[in-house]
DNA sequence: ATTTGGCGGTAAACCGCTTAACTGAGGTGT
DNA sequence: ACACCTCAGTTAAGCGGTTTACCGCCAAAT
C-alpha cells in the first residue's frame, strides 16, 4: 500500500505538506503542488479513509439508515437511496445504506463506533425512539419525514397537505363529488405513528371537508391484495362512488384489478388516483395509474444535503416540503353518471380519529 | 468518547489485556476477565471500529456492490440485500449496500481506501470488468451470480437450468405443448450479457428442445410496458400458444395485462408462469401469478457466507446454484383445447444465439 | 535444588493520517 | 538598519486500537 511517506518521499517535502495540499487546509506554492501531484500520480497514491478518519475524527461516510424490518424497501425507497447517494458523492462524502431496527438498538450500535459523521433517518415515526439515540449520542442527522415535534431538527418531507389539495382539486374540476380514500391501516402497530399515513388521512379529511364533499376513509394495508378487497368493499359498502384516492402504492395496484375484477372498469365507471408513487410501479396497471408523483429524488437529495450543510458547519437547510406532482395516467376520467345525492356514500365511514 | 484506556485503568490492568479480551486473542484469567468485562460496562465503552480498522487493517465492513444506475433496485434485491446483511450480522460483520458503476470505477475508488474488508457482488456480468478491479485490489470477494469463467471464484447464483427445466416439466405435465418464452432483451447494450438472461434463455432452448417441443422465444426488456408488448406480438405471431414462461418480474405483470385486456382470460385461455419473482411481486396481477420463485434469502445469505469464509480464513464454501422453486398461483392451468399441430408457432421464432 | 516451560500480563512500536506549534527565509514599515 | 510580519514548510504529538516482544511467576521435570 502506498501511503502518504511515500509520496512526501517522492516529491521531496514532508508528509505534513502532502496532507495540506489532499485537504486544501493550508496554501502550497505551486511548485511544490505540482511536484506532490506527480508524485501521487506516479505512486498511484489513494489516501487511506481509516487513517483520515481516525486522525480528523471525520469518516466522510454517512448513513442512511433504513428500517429494513419494518418498511419494504420498494421501488419508491430505491429512489431516496439513490438520489441521496449521488448528491452526496457531488460533496465528497460516502452514503451507504444501512439497515436498523426501528428501536435505535441498531443504530445506537452503529453510532458507538465512531463510522459514520451523520445519518439521514427514513420512515420516521411521528415520536421516533431512534430520535433520541441520535441526539444523545451527539450525531448529526436530518430526517426524510418528520416527527410530530420538531424543535429545530433539520428535515425534509413530502407535503401532504398540498399533495392531497392538489389531488381532490383535480377530481373535484373533473365533476367527481364521492370520493374515497383508501388510507393505511393505522391500526397495525407498525404503522400507527407512520407520517405519511397519518397526515394524509388528515390532510384528506380537511380538504375533503372544505370542498364540501362526503369524508369516506377506508384503511388497508400497504399489499396489493388489502387494496383489492378494499376496492371490494368500497364497492359494496359506498356504491355511489366516482373517484377512489388511493394511498399505498403497492394498495393502488390492488384497488384497480379489483374494481376490474369486479367489473367496473376504470376509469369509465370509476377512477383512481394514486398518491405517493413511482412511475414504474403506475405502469404495472392495465389503465396505466395516474398518480401524484412522489418527489423522491428531491426529498434524497435534500435530506442529504441538509446533512451535509451541518457536517460542514454551513447555514443549516430550512426544512423542506415537497408535495408530489400530479403525473399522467389513464385511470381517472370525469364520472359516469351526474352525482346522486351526496351522502349517501357516507355509511360506514371510518370515525374520524383525534 | 470512553477509550479502551479508560477501561484499562479502571479494571487495573494494561490496556493490551483488555484488548486480548474483546478479540479473543489470547487466554485471560477469569478473574481479570471478570474485572475488565465491569469496567466495560460502567463505562459503557464501545470499542472504536475505525481505530481497530487502522491498527488490524479489518474494518469488519463487507460491501455489497450494486449497479443501482444500470438496475432498477427492485423486490427481488431488496431481498438480497436484507437477507445479506442479517447473515454479516452475524458474524460480527456489518454489510453495507454501496452504489456502484457498472464499470468498476467506483469500485476502485471505494477499494482504495481500505474501508471494506470484502465485497460482494450483484448482477454480475458475463464478463464483468468489476472482477479484474477487485482482483487487482487484492480485496476478497464473492459473487451473486457468475461470470463465464469462474476459475475458482467464489460464487452463488441461480440453478437456472433447475429452475427453467421445473417450470417447462409443470407446464409439459398439465399438457402445454405450445410454450413460448418471454425472455431479455439480449440486444439491450446494459443487458446484453447479463447472466440471468443469458442463462435461462440457454436453458430454456436446450430443455424445450429435449422435451420436443418448438422453440419460441420472444425478447422483451425490463418493464411491464414491454411486457405488454410481448404479449401482444405473442398472440399475433404465435396463436396456438398455451402457455407462457416470463423471465422478468416486471414484464411478466405487463404479460397478464397484455393478455386480459386482449380478451383471454388467464389460466383458462392461456397460462404465464413467471421465472424468477418474489412473492409481493406475484401478488400484483390479478389471477396472482404462478411463479418459480427467486431463492434471494438463500442467495443473500450464500453470498455473505463465502465471502466471510474467505475473510476469517476458514475452508472456502464451494460454488452453490440454488434454483427457484414452483410458488402456488393462479395464472397456470391445463391447456383449453387438445393441442394443435406441434410447430405451427415456430413462424417468427427468434434465431437461436450462438 | 535447579532448570524448563507454560501462562497471564505488560510495554511499546506501530497503523496512516491530521494538526497545532514551530522554523526560517523573505518582504515591509519606520 | 532593525524589529515585525507573512507565509511555505517542517516537526512531532496524537487519534484508539492491535500485536510483537518480553517478563516474572509457579508447577512440573530432571
Amino acid at each position: 500500500m502506498v501511503t502518504m511517506r511515500d509520496v512526501a518521499q517522492r516529491a521531496g517535502v514532508s508528509i505534513a505538506t502532502v496532507s495540506f495540499l489532499l485537504n486544501d487546509t493550508k496554501p502550497v506554492t505551486a511548485a511544490t503542488r505540482a511536484r506532490i501531484e506527480q508524485a501521487m500520480l506516479e505512486l498511484g497514491y489513494r489516501r487511506n479513509v481509516v487513517a483520515r478518519a481516525l486522525a480528523s475524527k471525520r469518516t466522510h461516510i454517512v448513513a442512511m439508515a433504513y428500517p429494513a424490518l419494518e418498511h419494504r424497501f420498494g421501488m419508491s425507497t430505491a429512489e431516496f437511496f439513490t438520489s441521496a447517494a449521488e448528491a452526496a458523492r457531488k460533496q465528497d462524502y460516502h452514503l451507504v445504506l444501512w439497515p436498523v431496527g426501528n428501536d435505535g438498538v441498531e443504530l445506537r450500535e452503529l453510532l458507538g463506533q465512531g463510522l459514520v459523521d451523520g445519518v439521514v433517518l427514513m420512515e420516521v415515526q411521528l415520536d421516533d425512539p431512534r430520535i433520541d439515540v441520535l441526539r444523545q449520542a451527539g450525531t448529526p442527522f436530518s430526517l426524510i419525514g418528520r416527527t410530530t415535534e420538531l424543535d429545530g431538527l433539520s428535515h425534509v418531507d413530502i407535503d401532504f397537505d398540498t399533495t392531497v389539495e392538489d389531488a381532490v382539486k383535480h377530481l373535484y374540476d373533473l365533476g367527481h363529488r364521492e370520493l374515497v380514500l383508501i388510507s393505511g391501516d393505522l391500526d397495525d402497530p407498525r404503522f400507527h405513528a407512520y407520517g405519511p399515513w397519518v397526515r394524509t388521512e388528515e390532510a384528506y379529511r380537511r380538504v375533503a371537508a372544505s370542498y364540501g364533499l362526503p369524508v369516506v376513509v377506508v384503511p388497508c394495508s400497504d399489499t396489493t391484495q388489502a387494496g383489492k378487497a378494499a376496492a371490494e368493499h368500497v364497492l359494496a359498502e359506498h356504491p355511489g362512488t366516482t373517484a377512489i384516492l388511493v394511498l399505498n402504492e403497492y394498495a393502488a395496484l390492488g384497488v384497480v384489478s379489483g374494481l376490474k375484477r369486479a367489473g367496473h372498469d376504470v376509469p369509465a365507471d370509476i377512477s383512481v388516483l394514486s398518491l405517493l408513487m413511482v412511475p414504474e410501479t403506475a405502469a404495472m396497471t392495465d389503465p396505466e395509474l395516474t398518480m401524484m408523483r412522489t418527489p423522491g429524488p428531491e426529498l434524497g437529495q435534500l435530506g442529504t444535503e441538509a446533512l451535509l450543510r451541518q457536517l460542514e458547519g454551513d447555514a443549516p437547510l430550512p426544512p423542506q416540503l415537497v408535495p408530489a406532482k400530479l403525473f399522467p395516467g389513464a385511470t381517472v376520467a370525469g364520472p359516469r353518471a351526474p352525482r346522486p345525492k351526496a351522502g349517501a356514500g357516507r355509511r360506514g365511514a371510518r370515525k374520524a380519529r383525534s
